[in-house]
DNA sequence: TATACGTGGGC
DNA sequence: TGCCCAAGTAT
């Protein structure tokens, strides 16, 4: 097995010579940027984030943009990326960027990962690749290659793989050239050391892999254990009144929160009175199944489900129009866009 | 430690 | 088709 040393050597070669260098957040040292980028690119592809953030950065264009944006065009520019959580946490620590440290990012990797939804390895991404900062990394990408190369077992859920992975990556990363080696293990993960099917014949770390020389390139890394995913049968109320149709803002926690949906009831209740079926379908989310039967109501206030006064917690998004529709400057899951279209 | 949290791609 | 899971974090 090789030293560290020659570890980085290998690896950062390969990405001078391979390496993809021109995705939209590289070549630029703006914190602001890569800190979007790497928030975006938790638990998403590439080729999904690369549209997200460019318009996010064109509304956006620096940390104080963000700041000061209200939190339904926050969740707007994330409609349709998932994990919203993300967008709310990327928004209440931009104010917090612009409030407490008058807008400049701070450069500490503890105060990186002090704010809200960045945690270890995303503040050392931040640090190294903004401010050249000697942090270790431990994304999916790393955490692929360190368990095949090393062959680290077992699913890295588990607090003691987590750990020995987390020690082999503080062990190779180099206090020179952070950046550039971070980056290239990224790259590695995502290019070549593959989920299925690795291009192993064009690794640098081949010779030395314990799961090519094993044969368990197909076992490592160790899989998260299946658990059975339950399923949820709600009625999604449709009411349109004047060529208007009735959403409701969901609370900040919980699923889709912050996002506007149509008014939701447990299938357990009873149908509303004079309420018509639309077609029903089933929204896969990664931990339930979401069955919705959207019912058409002629009014909401006579459901008996909801009280008109509660006006602060619903709201009218326009439907009249297409362009209305598509542009209303607010948060939409995917299943509700894909529904609002459907009634146009 | 286990679970909640979205969506779309790959096979 | 259904299953796994992708540049994870918060609780």
């Amino acid at each position: 097995m090789w030293s560290a040393n020659s570890f980085q050597r290998k690896v950062i070669e390969y990405y001078r010579q391979h390496g993809r260098k021109h995705l939209p957040w590289q070549g630029t040292k703006d914190p602001y940027r890569i800190w979007l980028s790497e928030i975006m690119l938790q638990q998403t592809q590439v080729a999904t984030v690369i549209p997200y953030y460019e318009a996010f950065l064109e509304r956006f264009p620096t940390i104080v943009d963000l700041a000061e944006a209200s939190s339904d065009e926050v969740m707007h520019l994330w409609s349709g990326l998932g994990y919203y959580s993300r967008a709310r946490n990327l928004h209440k620590a931009a104010k917090t960027v612009a409030e407490e440290y008058a807008g400049t990012f701070p450069q500490d990797p503890e105060e990186i990962e002090a704010l809200p939804g960045i945690g270890l390895s995303t503040a050392g991404a931040i640090a190294a690749f903004a401010f050249d900062k000697p942090t270790a990394i431990l994304d999916g990408n790393v955490k692929r290659v360190l368990a095949r190369c090393y062959g680290i077992e077992g699913w890295a859920g588990k607090s003691a793989v987590l750990k020995a992975l987390w020690a082999k990556a503080e062990e190779n990363t180099p206090v020179k050239d952070t950046a550039q080696y971070n980056q290239a293990m990224m790259d590695l993960g995502a290019v070549i050391c593959t989920r299925t099917k690795p291009k192993c014949d064009k690794c640098p770390l081949a010779k030395e892999c314990f799961a090519l020389k094993q044969g368990m390139i197909s076992e490592l890394p160790g899989k998260k254990p299946k658990k059975a995913r339950p399923k949820r049968s709600v009625y999604w109320l449709v009411c349109i009144e004047d060529n208007q149709v009735l959403l409701h803002k969901r609370p900040p926690s919980g699923i889709w929160g912050g996002l506007w949906c149509f008014p939701e009831i447990e299938q357990s209740e009873p149908i509303p009175e004079h309420s018509q079926k639309l077609s029903s379908f089933v929204h896969k989310f990664s931990h339930y199944d979401l069955e919705v039967q959207p019912l058409l109501v002629k009014k909401l206030s006579k459901t008996g489900i909801m009280e008109p006064n509660e006006t602060e917690r619903f709201a009218l998004a326009f439907l009249n129009k297409k362009t209305q529709a598509k542009t209303a400057q607010i948060g939409l899951p995917t299943p509700v866009s894909k529904l609002l279209a459907s009634l146009q």
